[in-house]
DNA sequence: ACCTGAACACCGTTCAAGT
DNA sequence: ACCTGAACACCGTTCAAGT
């Protein structure tokens, strides 16, 4: 007899079989599946697909946490966040997807306010939310397209070039949205 | 006897389901009953759903080139873009997850780059597509989020933030990142 | 050239019923 | 409390066949 699951370890094996097998192929059956338990067993503990995958966004932010503690500046805390999207596949979809919920998404903005100081600096949280969900989604579409095997060059090139592209973006916004270093 | 379609046609139905029901219910099988076909038939036009969806990124997309003319500013070019994106429902969505393919996608990049002069500012041209897409993604999640009932305040003030912060960050970006304005 | 018919291999979700 | 069984209403896509 097996111990009866959780939502905490669902999210486990969810993350684990989107980082093996993509979005496109995490679905409630194959996770059923790998839980050892029917589709419909699913919905006991999970109200439906799209709070599941807030739920995974939200493990995915927080495993930005460790690296960014308090104290650090805003350039490392995004950093450390595009780290954590880029860590999983199609994690940035999957976090910028379950935003409108409030989890996930919502949690990049507030991992930026708590960088910034969090008086009077809501805008340029928002604002470098933004930036650092559409730069990493936007590395992960490549990187699946290059996957899919279309497309041309030198991957650590192409890894570089999304490199420099990031810290001069992350570096005009600090600077331009007049924010205090600490 | 209809004239038999082609695939301009089939873009236009697409996009118009787009607007009117949103991207989880635009199905080849919905399209296909828009147009008078049968499902099967879609495949004879179109290879598949992707590249339907791409075809229709391309064309949100293009719908900014009109207000953008060469020689403006590269803030009137991306706020056209973004004018664009929203201006569909779920267009941030679309364009965003077809750029992998080339079509749609790629071309905000492209628009940037034009609207910039095309020297050497390849990397302000992707950092500034990136924040685009980003932000108009995390504009249309909101607004839905909005519409399924789930959220608080006045929609006029949250749209007005939304202004704020997209402005806030192109201006950021354009000083930030040297940008010879014209 | 363009489309239909029929099928294949899937989805998410609900709900009564079991233990 | 936690899970199974069976069903409902869908998907994208392929392919032989019609015209």
């Amino acid at each position: 007899m097996r111990p009866p699951l959780d939502l905490e370890h669902i999210v486990t094996r969810a993350l684990a079989l989107l980082d093996a097998y993509g979005l496109a192929s995490l679905t409630m059956r194959s996770l059923a599946d790998d839980l050892g338990i029917r589709p419909s067993a699913l919905y006991w503990h999970v109200e439906n697909k799209q709070t599941l995958l807030a739920a995974v966004a939200d493990r995915i932010v927080s495993s930005a946490s460790a690296s960014a503690e308090l104290g650090v500046g805003v350039g490392a805390a995004a950093r450390a966040v595009r780290a954590a999207l880029l860590a999983h596949r199609d994690g940035a979809e999957v976090v910028l997807s379950s935003a409108a919920l409030g989890l996930g998404g919502l949690g990049v903005a507030e991992r930026m306010r708590d960088a910034l100081g969090g008086d009077g600096q809501e805008l340029a949280a928002q604002v470098l939310a933004q930036f650092v969900l559409g730069h990493a989604s936007l590395v992960q579409q490549r990187i699946q397209a290059a996957t899919l095997g279309a497309y041309d060059a030198d991957p650590d090139a192409v890894a570089h070039e999304f490199d420099e592209q990031f810290d001069a973006g992350i570096d005009a916004l600090t600077r331009g949205l007049a924010i205090t270093a600490r």
